[in-house]
RNA sequence: GUGCCUGUAGCUCAAUAGGUUAGAGCGCCACACUGUGGAUGUGGAUGUUGUGGGUUCAAGUCCCAUCAGGCACCCCA
């Protein structure tokens, strides 16, 4: 074999096998997303970095985003995540859409990191948010969405569930335990699961807090029961409830998320086995759109979810659906080079009735294209040989249940299709 | 960006303590069947052992570098 120019790291190949996974998966996004609604949009894959510049968090950016200068010496960005971009179309336009906007998107997203299971550095991610209203209940539709998602796809509260906290309440509660600086709380927060119990305190006093500060921090993220302190979360839980999806979700104070940008409810879902990175990622922004750009202040909540992770999770319990090689559902063989037209007008009435047709382009030996369509999962194979020919007729094979049979040419489409349309005797 | 582990045919893996032309299963192709698939049988192709150096009489096996993947950190979808 030729020396093989390999992948750019992080970016992977589709092979029809993956691409029907990702089409699976986008279907599904479309379905639920529009179930509830939303309307499709996309923004641009280059950004300035500016976009991102004091609004996603300064690891994000700095660290992790793919950089380069054109030609003209501009700082352009392959866009790191979405919602800047979606910010920003939002308050262009802030005066002419009706609210709420209810948007989503699936679409590739970069990000330089090092790959491992679950992150690559090119990856696509469905993004879905509701702009324009304060209410809870869009939190809670938000979130709604991500566990009507998991059901769509067969994943149960067994499985997977999503986690919610609320920032506002972390904030008070931190500002409670007389912490000035909420930012490196939340940090500290974000850590508790990773560490020990003695090296987290260590980290705590190292961040510069006192010992009754992490131990009353610790007190906190104990706390299950936390969230009856807060309005919000008390009525988040409550429509959940009325919307049928409450055994999905579960609080966890501990959850508070990276993006500096969000200021109230946050969500993480994650497999019940703890097995994955998180599946998806959200939370309420209030102020991002007016920092992109608008003099009104419109405040939204969204979540985004990776392919790679929930790719994983499906496939462990498999839930993934089988792939179906050829879209064909009929394959017209070529009985010998003289039939090759008669094989060919077959196809296209075929075709001309809506049948998804493929020809063998040879005319190799019979077995070798039944075995083509065998290998292929094409059901039906159209046999159209010289005594065919002669009569004006067509053999046709049932690969499925062997069953063979023959008709007139001119009925060969109608056929075909009721027999595909009658249901297989198992 | 840091540390650790791994890297052999398309896939999953073998190859005594470094020792003759690197093997198997699955898959693939051909034939058995000159008008008929999935099974079976027979035969066949495929690897510069990730890449580049080095040590050695001899390297898939040891050393170094590099690339890729995985794990932890970081961060996050």
């Amino acid at each position: 074999m030729k020396k093989q120019i390999p992948t750019v790291k992080g970016a992977r190949d589709f092979y029809p096998e993956q691409m029907s996974l990702r089409n699976w998966l986008y279907e599904n996004m479309k379905a639920v997303s529009q179930k509830y609604g939303y309307q499709e949009y996309d923004g641009p894959f280059l950004e300035t970095l500016e976009l991102y510049a004091a609004k996603s968090g300064e690891e994000l950016v700095k660290e992790q985003a793919f950089v380069f200068n054109d030609r003209g010496g501009e700082q352009i960005t392959l866009r790191p995540e979405l919602t800047p971009s979606l910010a920003r179309m939002v308050a262009t336009r802030a005066g002419q859409l009706p609210r709420p906007i209810r948007w989503w998107s699936f679409g590739p997203m970069w990000r330089y990191e090092r790959p491992q299971k679950g992150r690559s550095r090119e990856f696509f991610q469905w993004n879905i948010d509701i702009l324009g209203t304060d209410s809870i209940e869009a939190d809670a539709e938000i979130a709604a969405i991500g566990a009507e998602f998991f059901r769509a796809i067969g994943l149960t509260p067994a499985e997977v569930k999503i986690q919610i906290n609320n920032r506002k309440l972390m904030s008070e509660q931190i500002a409670a335990l007389g912490v000035a600086d909420i930012k490196p709380a939340l940090k500290l927060i974000d850590r508790i699961e990773k560490l020990s119990a003695e090296a987290w305190a260590q980290y705590g006093v190292e961040q510069g807090f006192t010992a009754s500060q992490t131990a009353g921090l610790r007190t906190l993220l104990g706390d299950k029961e936390l969230w009856r302190k807060s309005d919000e979360l008390i009525r988040f839980f409550d429509i959940l409830d009325s919307m049928g999806v409450r055994e999905y979700f579960e609080y966890e104070p501990s959850v508070v998320r990276g993006l500096d940008y969000y200021t109230r409810t946050v969500m993480e879902a994650r497999d019940r086995d703890g097995e994955f990175r998180a599946i998806l990622g959200g939370g309420r922004y209030d102020n991002l759109v007016s920092e992109v750009g608008s003099d009104q202040r419109i405040s939204g909540v969204g979540f985004a979810m990776g392919d790679m992770v929930i790719g994983l999770v499906a496939a462990k319990y498999g839930r993934t659906p089988t792939f179906a090689k050829s879209p064909a559902l009929v394959l017209v063989t070529v009985f010998g080079p003289g039939s090759m037209a008669d094989s060919l007008r077959a196809a296209r009435s075929l075709r001309e009735s809506g049948l998804r047709t493929e020809t063998y382009p040879e005319a190799v030996k019979l077995d070798r294209q039944l075995k083509y369509a065998d290998a292929q999962g094409i059901r039906l194979a159209v046999i159209i040989g010289p005594d065919e020919a002669a009569a004006g007729m067509a053999s046709v094979k049932d690969l499925k249940n062997r069953a063979q049979f023959s008709v007139s040419q001119a009925d060969l489409p109608a056929k075909l299709r009721e027999i595909l349309d009658s249901p297989l005797p198992s």
